[in-house]
RNA sequence: GGAGAGAUGGCCGAGUGGUCGAAGGCGCUCCCCUGCUAAGGGAGUAUAGGGUCAAAAGCUCUAUCGAGGGUUCGAAUCCCUCUCUCUCCGCCA
């Protein structure tokens, strides 16, 4: 067993897998994930057959006990039927726990099956697969050799590695200083800029949470390695690997009102990511950290608008870049390179002159209905006159750390110094440069 | 951390072992009456899952009264554990 309190509650519609479920499987399959037909229906037959029987026992008591309250009310004897229902309460406790198990089973199945990719996404197995969708800004000519983030950011004491591993190993990085404030100006700069621009509503999140809201958006319990759990007395919990966590299960278990949608919602916050497969990967500087600030997006709409919500939440993240003068390719992510929980998305790549290529800075996904199944997560439809799923989509708006490595690197200076873009002057105090 | 109280349907609020999925009220929906921005009468009004059905509707079964477990032929009601909320005390950025 996975150890975890898992939910009975499947990612996919359950009717995908019970209708033309091979069909689902080589949807699935596109994206790297090998469905066993056999085994899942295997499992759902038996269930099938197991429940009725569970029921119909479930059935024959509850007529049976009613019937003695009635006569017993009526004063009369009972015993007979008594006897009728001994041993049933037996039987079915024995069918109760096998139905436990086997839903148990198939829940573990259903928690691992990743999201259907949307039909406008391209097949592939890896980046390398992901379509170019459009380019802004020019790449800046140097006439003097660049330097990397790590070269500019010594220089002055102001990105110290060395003191980030002392202090708690690889991956952690001091910042101090004027970077320092770049930083926390970037943050702010952010936030600002979608809350009073984008019409997001500004939030402030725990950083740390249960095991539920882990598995609302799908971090649990496939991923638990890519995650920092604390543990108080026998209480798990975790860090949060980006506030999407945090923002989107805001609605977990609610059922809104159409009108309140949609619902836009940001968050900066501290990210906290165990980078558990990436061993060797951007071990230098502070591109690939356990501990990062983002400015999260949060949109949760009605499943009609999530298309058209999706192509606005990236341009929010654009804009950013837009407005920081750093020049950005939007890729189309294909099958293999999606996350877990996303039917479609677009990541957005910066320029970093000392690589000579684009880096992902943010990751904007329509997770569709996947999240709020499993979140349960429900708006009331007026039309339908019903209780349905909502739409989910999150995007970054940006990675802190790394468009502060994008600023520094693009604005840098022969000296070393680095201009700060004019959007980030009114959070510097006015300041046009760090030196 | 200590002491106490509580958690019932969209909301309020009854219900301490038996025809309780749950009285009553509010709200909402539909209908009727009323020449009317008022009042009255009637009906309806939870969610999820299974089965049936081509499908929908319908019908039917099951589960759900904070969560999990237990006692019992039978639990909203009794017992245990947990979570959360409120009040008071202590501590604290």
């Amino acid at each position: 067993m996975s150890g975890f309190p898992l939910r009975n509650r499947p990612m996919l519609d359950p009717a995908l897998l019970r209708g033309d479920i091979s069909e689902t499987a080589r949807q699935l399959a596109s994206r790297g994930y090998d469905l066993d037909i056999a085994t899942f229906e295997a499992l759902e037959a038996e269930r099938k057959r197991v429940q009725g029987e569970t029921q119909e026992l479930q059935h024959r008591r509850n007529t049976r006990s009613k019937a003695i309250g009635i006569a017993k009310g009526k004063g009369e004897d009972v015993s007979a039927l008594l006897a009728e229902v001994a041993g049933l309460g037996d039987a079915l406790k024995v069918n109760e726990q096998r139905l436990a198990d086997i839903q148990a089973r198939i829940a573990e199945i259903s928690l691992g099956i990743p999201n259907l990719p949307d039909a406008t996404v391209p097949v592939g197995t890896d980046e390398a697969g992901n379509l170019e969708q459009h380019r802004w800004g020019t790449p800046r000519s140097f006439d003097f050799d660049v330097q990397d983030h790590v070269a500019l950011g010594s220089r002055r004491g102001w990105l110290d590695g060395d003191a980030g591993a002392k202090l708690s190993g690889t991956r952690f990085t001091v910042l101090r200083g004027e970077l320092a404030r770049l930083h926390r100006a970037l943050a702010q700069f952010m936030l600002d800029l979608h809350t009073a621009e984008h019409g997001y509503l500004e939030c402030n999140v725990p950083l740390i949470v249960n095991v539920q809201t882990m598995q609302g958006t799908g971090q649990l319990p496939k991923f638990e390695e890519d995650l920092f759990a604390t543990q108080v007395g026998d209480t798990r919990r975790y860090l949060i690997p980006t506030a999407e966590v945090a923002l989107t299960n805001l609605v977990a278990d609610e059922i809104v009102d159409a009108d309140s949608l949609p619902r836009r919602l940001a968050a900066h916050s501290l990210c906290f990511r165990a980078e558990a497969g990436a061993y060797g990967r951007d071990t230098r500087g502070m591109i690939r950290q356990h501990q990062f600030e983002k400015v999260e997006l949060v949109s949760i709409t009605r499943p009609e608008d999530s298309v058209d919500e999706h192509e606005r939440m990236t341009r929010c993240a654009e804009v950013v870049l837009e407005k920081l003068g750093l020049p950005y390719r939007r890729m189309l992510l294909c099958t293999g390179d999606m996350g877990f929980s996303a039917a479609r998305t677009y990541d957005l790549e910066v320029w970093l002159p000392s690589q000579q290529t684009f880096r992902e800075i943010s990751s904007c996904s329509n997770c569709t209905d996947f999240q709020a199944r499993r979140m349960q997560a429900r708006w009331k439809n007026p039309q339908a006159g019903r209780n349905e799923l909502v739409h989910t989509l999150n995007g970054s708006g940006v990675a802190v750390g790394r468009a502060l490595i994008a600023v520094m690197e693009n604005y840098q200076h022969a000296d070393g110094s680095i201009g700060v873009p004019q959007a980030l002057r009114p959070y510097m105090g006015g300041v046009e440069r760090i030196a």
